[in-house]
DNA sequence: TTTCGTGCAAATGGTTTGCACATGG
DNA sequence: CCATGTGCAAACCATTTGCACGAAA
């Protein structure tokens, strides 16, 4: 359920296996979407030790080879998630900041529509959709 | 078609009318979805002396003042354009990095489902969308 | 052993802040 | 005049890079 196949894909090309790159992996996999930064210190609780400039190089490592992806979640930090299985775009609420997911057949119609009108193929993994919630909207 | 009513606002709140408040708005509307930076270029060509503080500090102000938005567009810097008439949504092509804009109307749908399943009110003119775009779609 | 990965420190790029001077009202 | 704006320089924060040491294969 986590975990893929780290050993097998770095071996295939020819990338040594580190404990940093196990747990860097097993924190995205833990935290969902997260920063660097988030992660950086979720991996310190198990290795104090390891450097947030590793953390970085394993991220794009990582995506690099398709086990992650980032996001933009409006702001600062872009924010990492496990590739694969369940595929989901998030809404950013510009008030309170919650970020919730939408399930990827959400937005079936429309990544139909840019594909057939322009061409143009949506990561719907990508999408950060932003506006205010059901909580803020309702209440303020 | 331009230049609302910028005087009349500051105004409004007590606030001075100044050369660059002028400038930078003028920009903003001039280069469509710029980054601070080049909305600095566009200035300095105009008035040389100004700073990219007071640009940052004017995208701000002018920002609350409801004149102008911005919209994070993948990456780094954040691009700023007008508010009003012209509501669109961005689509960003990550290999080759061109925006184009759609229409509100195709996120309508999209919209009205949050609304009414969530309550979530999707704010369409900060909406990006990345994906591959018809050129390199096809030619790759 | 040999190459790849990591930690550390310094460089970078974008954005923010403090402060004194300039200027709009 | 007086308060607000601006320019400048320095502070910051996130991310990147160079380099020498440490570790996987």
């Amino acid at each position: 359920m986590s975990e893929t196949s780290l050993p097998e894909i770095l071996r295939a090309r020819g990338l040594r296996l580190t404990a940093q790159r196990q747990l860097v992996l097993e924190a995205v996999h833990e935290l969902g979407h997260a920063t660097p930064e988030q992660l950086h210190h979720a991996v310190r609780e198990v290795a104090a030790g390891v450097n947030i400039t590793t953390i970085y190089r394993t991220l794009e490592l990582l995506e690099d080879l398709g086990l992650v992806t980032h996001t933009h979640l409006s702001h600062g930090s872009p924010t990492y998630h496990p590739v694969g299985e369940d595929q989901h775009a998030h809404l950013v609420c510009r008030d309170c900041g919650a970020v919730s997911e939408i399930e990827p057949a959400v937005l079936a119609p429309l990544a139909n529509g840019l594909a057939e009108e322009r061409g143009f193929q949506l990561d719907i993994g990508h999408v950060a959709l932003f506006g205010t919630c059901g909580d803020c909207g309702g209440a303020k």
